[in-house]
DNA sequence: GCGACAG
DNA sequence: ATCTTGTCGC
């Protein structure tokens, strides 16, 4: 069993706290012993309001085949606020974690790393209490200022901070495509970020882990009784 | 006060 | 995220 427990917060107050306290134990650099044989995608649904649906695909990572697949529906008790999206799908997702077999190496989760408010999105507070590496791939911008990117797949451009540090990236990953924002989760820096989410993109503009994932989230969902 | 705002 | 079929375009 994958026992990691969720810190419980009553509040987007505490939820804001916790996020400070917590960014400052993540670490965007690659284990030196990092071997990449599987990786997982997660992304939830929501079949009905206050009820979450959560998938954990993992795959090989050199043949993108799918290796495991477990998912968990569960009431969902925090309402979702921009910025605090980690406390409204995290536990449904580690309750989901706790039913997996394998032990992926790296994670995608579907929305920002560090690219955040406080530089603790989804990826990067599931990926601390995971303790393995993981990268955020969202669909859309959330914090940050950036130029968009060149029109060929594969070209990118930094996300800023007020400071000016980079804290993700805006990537192409289809010509002439809407970009992805990808940014590290934990125990990853932004070049492999960009290189991994590369890798695991087919022909879709969404990377086959969280592309995947989503797919059988909403077949999953009429699975459910509504 | 105004605009932005992952899923 | 979700409510929803077909349709125009690359």
């Amino acid at each position: 069993m994958n026992i990691v427990k969720f810190e419980k917060v009553s509040d987007s107050r505490e939820a804001i706290m916790l996020q400070k306290q917590l960014k400052s134990q993540l670490i965007l650099d690659l284990p030196k012993a990092f071997e990449l044989r599987t990786v997982a995608g997660v992304d939830v649904s929501f079949p009905e309001p206050g009820m979450g649906l959560c998938v954990i695909i993992v795959l090989s990572a050199t043949t993108l085949e799918i290796i495991e697949l477990a998912h968990h529906f569960m009431k969902v008790e925090f309402p979702y606020i921009s910025g605090l999206l980690s406390f409204r799908e995290g536990p449904i997702f580690l309750e989901t974690h706790a039913k997996i077999n394998s032990q992926p190496d790296l994670y995608f989760f579907d929305g920002q790393g560090t690219a955040h408010p406080r530089g603790l999105g989804l990826a990067s507070h599931m990926g601390l209490l995971l303790g393995k590496p993981s990268v955020g791939i969202a669909k859309s911008h959330l914090f940050g200022s950036y130029e968009n990117p060149g029109l060929d797949k594969g070209q990118w451009s930094p996300i800023k901070d007020h400071t000016g540090n980079i804290i993700g990236a805006v990537l192409r990953t289809r010509t002439g495509k809407k970009p992805v924002f990808v940014s590290p989760g934990h125990l990853i820096d932004i070049k492999h970020s960009i290189e991994l989410t590369l890798k695991f993109t087919t022909k879709y503009r969404i990377p086959e882990p969280t592309r995947l994932a989503h797919i059988w989230t909403q077949k999953l969902k009429r699975t459910i009784s509504i």
